[in-house]
DNA sequence: ACCTATTGATAACC
DNA sequence: TGGTTATCAATAGGT
């Protein structure tokens, strides 16, 4: 029964530090326990190791995280489910946003369509109408940008974020063919520019949050 | 020099307490590097004591955080920066989804003046131009047809999340007069029900979610 | 996994 | 508050 002074290194056999692992984890966590019931004070421990397959986690009841909220530890640390959950709850309600941003695009276009198809009704060219529906929403209204109806269009495809100003500035003293014009020129605005932000755009940057992380019920 | 055999309980006498918490801390930071150093293994300590203004934390070296991702620990507690962070970019986040979603919204709404208007100039039918929204766009005409414009209108203000439905559904039968009243009520419909989705629906709900928390810097 | 010698931690004291 | 020491507690190494 001699004894080594244990060098403080890492134990290179397999048996003998899994063996010490399990001893010195059982007493770190005593030791971790004993302390928050003699102080009083929250604390919390955390281990992982190869030979459990969840890390090891103490915390003094209602530990730490009544302070820093309710920490919690991920079940399994290589499925970070509660991290998972949170940005697909986010990339949800982005994706909502994104849903309703696109009726209101799609409502946009339906109009533009109706537009359009009044012009043709009322004698126009059916140029527009005929690249919209081959293009559908894509960029038809760009190509036809050349047109003598899209002056004004273009202008406002490069002030895409003041477009609402323009909405309640009516000028009704227009005559009906000034009026028609502006009617036309408003078809021929490109949606895309409206769109203001993509899927892309919105998507959360977790690639640089990846050291955002949601504990969860570890403790207890 | 006597030792009693420390019974497991609330150290009641104050100084003695934190003599104790004092020596006990260092203790077990001490074990759980030795434990990190020995068996090679992740693992992080963490103590909120009144002693300390900030929790004591060990943790090995790049310790579980490059597991979890990078756990980091709150400079402060009361302080959860970047908890605040978090939320704050999120909500940053999802107030520019809501602008340029009401941006879409103005917009549409301003096409659907100009539609009205153009209507009231002409007084023509757009009945045409519905059947052909319809093809295009699916049932969203099939919910409004047949019903009399100013209804629609009405209906918009109550049911701003349908608005997009409605739009196509003019009903072109009334007289100039009509139409051009129309046009002004519509003029003067409060924007604020059309935005669709508001900010408080889009707030996160972080409320329930304050376990979530974003550890930082504790980790070196 | 269980033992026990030995080291290590620390309660009580100064 | 920090240091000392007797004692208790943890555990290395063997079984």
């Amino acid at each position: 029964m001699t004894r080594k002074k244990v060098k403080l290194a890492y134990i290179t056999n397999d048996s003998a530090r899994k063996a010490t692992f399990k001893k010195r984890k059982k007493g770190l966590l005593k030791k971790v326990s004993e302390l928050s019931t003699l102080c009083g004070i929250k604390s919390c421990a955390i281990i992982y190791s190869p030979y459990d397959s969840q890390p090891e986690v103490w915390a003094s009841e209602h530990g730490i995280q009544h302070v820093l909220g309710l920490f919690k530890n991920m079940p399994e640390m290589e499925q970070t489910k509660k991290m998972v959950n949170q940005e697909s709850f986010l990339r949800q309600r982005i994706a909502k946003a994104n849903e309703q941003l696109k009726k209101q695009q799609k409502d946009n276009r339906e109009k533009e369509l109706t537009e359009v198809m009044f012009q043709s009704l009322t004698g126009k060219s059916l140029h527009n109408l005929t690249m919209m529906d081959l293009n559908d929403l894509g960029v038809a209204q760009k190509q036809v940008q050349g047109e003598p109806a899209a002056a004004k269009t273009e202008g406002m495809v490069q002030q895409p974020h003041d477009h609402h100003q323009r909405t309640p500035g009516f000028e009704m003293n227009m005559d009906t063919m000034q009026r028609q014009q502006w009617f036309v020129d408003m078809m021929n605005l490109p949606q895309e520019n409206n769109m203001g932000f993509g899927g892309d755009e919105m998507m959360l940057p977790f690639g640089d949050n990846s050291h955002n992380a949601l504990w969860s019920n570890a403790f207890t």
